[in-house]
RNA sequence: GCCCCCGUAGCUCAGGGGAUAGAGCGUUCGCCUCCUAAGCGAAGGGCCGCAGGUUCGAAUCCUGCCGGGGGCACCA
């Protein structure tokens, strides 16, 4: 037992790691055996312990022994009295650990001291470039562009939160064929084309193009000379492009300010600004016999991938016509993150669709030399949203839905249910409606698996119970609240967080897991991770402050370590939401 | 034809080698003289798509099927 041991200090981190340490090293003084990993888990519902090591089955089989005495091997050699108050063996040869009360509640203050929270930064910080968002020029964004947006933000945050450098890509679609089409179009309906479009127009000028071009042979012609005079710096051409793009990146920004969603002009790198570099990209390609004539196109053909015909795939480098195309550009913009941006990491969230296509990528920009072994790249895939009828999400036209029209009816939604919180100012109700409108709608593409598609459901997503945005901003509010009822500013730890009742216990428990979630998310690339971990703690404390009197406490004692819970708790919600970039108002 | 993703309670989803598979909604039943009831508690609800295999142990890993979605040569 503990009694005589002082608790270990505040630890930053996954507290599990501790445990799994302080096995290895008794695995080896005991049993003179390396573990590679100590099978360190949160304990099964019901069986009394915090956390259990699932080690000594496997360990017994491979020593020869019965798991059972492996385990007291291992417990009889522990040394971790300074972290638990019981130790166990239990079934076959589970390792059971309940942790100390003290050190719990250690733990606690220490969080709340900390302005990380406990999460530690990583011992390897990295250079990750992270593409995301990538918008059209002339159209405007639509649900299509959600995912990529909101996952894509939160991963920045998530990367940064344990100290990873985040460069921000916006690959922004402002090339290629389809500006041919809508140059051309544009030229046609209005050939004074100093006039100023705005970005609704364009996006009627846009299908209005893309009509004509699929129709009209002679219109197609003249669309794909307009892409070759694009390509090759035409000035009017040029001057007409460039006042799409920037009303475009004015939408943009408006769509990525309504989100709150971090990313500036800065962070725009568009398909556009890789137009030089196409010509030495074939170049290099063809020299280093990397790509080969095939079918009249410069192809290249990365080790592995075949056709429906069984033959190689290829990418296509360079058109029959002498036009790039996407894969050209995803080559020199593969190249240019790895050799220009340095990164260590490369990170795609791009929708699934795109598999093939980035895994060719990636093969060709490695069997080139351009990004090397040691540069990790990865596609974040993840899958459609579908309205409450399991199709595609559409407009009642069939068209797919307005990023914006669908943010504005977040927040008028958001506005409905909070009319009647008679204690806001209109202002407040405004601000309020929107983080809990905006939340809804990123939080509920946040909390489930990425790879899943999802239903977008507005009664779901803007529900008060489960798992929702609402939810965790209802809890952050109730814990302002009552500080605000204790005259109590907000606890930055007085260190006197006790841990007695079941409910603290459990909470305090919750809150010290919160380093662990944020890494399983970071290192898993899975924001999810982080809302089902937030949602565990919001319903723990739920039940603290069901069964546990907090500004109305009289035992003095009790109210500040209660006061000094909820504080943390807090604390932990508001961080947790912003990295998942989730605002939290003080009141609801 | 090949490749990728998905299949867990009526519905929406967690869990992705460990003990008795969990939430929320919906259904039924409780709880506001008490810190925000936008809340909390309880009950009921499951051949974890199917079949093999690996393992001391499989919802989880492997193989093959079935069902759904997506991709596979000059659109991006």
């Amino acid at each position: 037992m503990s009694a005589e041991t002082a608790p270990l200090a505040y630890v930053r981190g996954d507290i599990a790691e501790i445990l799994a340490q302080r096995v290895r090293d008794a695995a080896h003084r005991s049993l003179n055996v390396e573990l590679a990993d100590a099978l360190i888990r949160p304990s099964s519902a019901g069986r009394g312990g915090d956390y259990q090591s699932n080690a000594a089955m496997s360990l017994g089989k491979k020593l020869g022994q019965a798991p059972r005495v492996v385990a007291e091997a291992i417990v009889s050699a522990l040394r971790a009295d300074d972290v638990t108050s019981e130790v166990t063996i239990g079934g076959p040869g589970f390792i059971n650990f309940v942790l100390r009360d003290d050190w719990l509640a250690a733990q606690v203050s220490g969080q709340l001291a900390d302005t990380q929270l406990g999460v530690p930064q990583s011992a390897h910080p990295k250079r990750v470039v992270l593409d995301l968002s990538g918008p059209n020029v002339s159209k405007e964004m639509h649900v299509g562009h959600l995912r990529s947006t909101i996952i894509g933000d939160a991963l920045v945050r998530l990367l940064r939160a344990v100290g990873h450098e985040v460069i921000p890509q916006n690959h922004v679609g402002d090339w290629g064929t389809p500006f041919g089409m809508l140059l051309e179009h544009l030229h046609d309906v209005d050939s004074a084309s100093g006039a100023k479009h705005s970005i609704s127009d364009l996006n009627t000028f846009y299908q209005q193009a893309r009509t004509k071009f699929d129709a009209d042979e002679d219109f197609a012609e003249r669309a794909r000379r307009r892409v070759v005079a694009l390509q090759g710096g035409e000035p009017d051409t040029l001057a007409l492009w460039k006042e799409l793009f920037e009303e475009s990146e004015r939408h943009f920004m408006a769509v990525y300010e309504l989100l709150g969603v971090g990313l500036t002009p800065q962070d725009t790198k568009g398909e556009s600004s890789y137009n030089d570099v196409l010509p030495e990209i074939a170049a290099e390609l063809e020299d280093r016999k990397l790509a080969v004539i095939s079918g009249g196109a410069l192809c290249a053909f990365p080790k592995g991938f075949t056709n429906k015909e069984g033959e190689p795939m290829p990418l296509i480098i360079r058109k029959s016509d002498g036009g790039y195309t996407y894969d050209t550009t995803d080559m020199a913009t593969a190249k240019y993150r790895a050799q220009v941006l340095k990164a260590d990491d490369m990170i795609y969230v791009v929708d699934a669709g795109q598999n093939l296509h980035f895994e060719m990528i990636f093969t060709m920009a490695r069997e080139a030399g351009w990004v090397p072994d040691s540069t990790r790249t990865v596609h974040v895939t993840f899958g459609v949203v579908l309205g409450e009828d399991g199709k595609r999400l559409r407009t009642r036209a069939g068209d797919s839905v307005k990023l914006v029209d669908l943010l504005e009816e977040a927040v008028e939604r958001a506005g409905e249910v909070v009319a009647d919180r008679s204690e806001l100012s209109p202002q407040e109700r405004a601000e309020v409606a929107r983080a809990v409108g905006i939340g809804a709608v990123k939080y509920a593409d946040l909390s489930s698996d990425r790879d899943k598609d999802y239903i977008f459901s507005w009664k779901r997503m803007l529900a008060m119970d489960g798992n929702t945005a609402v939810y965790l901003q209802y809890a952050n509010a109730r814990i302002h609240s009552v500080l605000r009822k204790a005259g109590s500013a907000v606890s930055t730890g007085g260190g006197s967080v006790m841990v007695d009742a079941p409910a603290e216990r459990a909470l305090a428990l919750s809150l010290a897991r919160f380093p662990a979630a944020v890494l399983s998310a970071v290192e898993n690339l899975q924001p999810h991770r982080l809302c089902t971990y937030l949602y565990e703690l919001a319903t723990a404390f739920s039940h603290f402050y069901e069964t546990c009197p907090i500004a109305n406490e009289t035992n003095e004692k009790v109210r500040a370590s209660r006061l000094e819970l909820s504080s943390a708790t807090s604390a932990v919600l508001e961080k947790g939401l912003d990295l998942l970039g989730i605002a939290t108002p003080h009141r609801l």
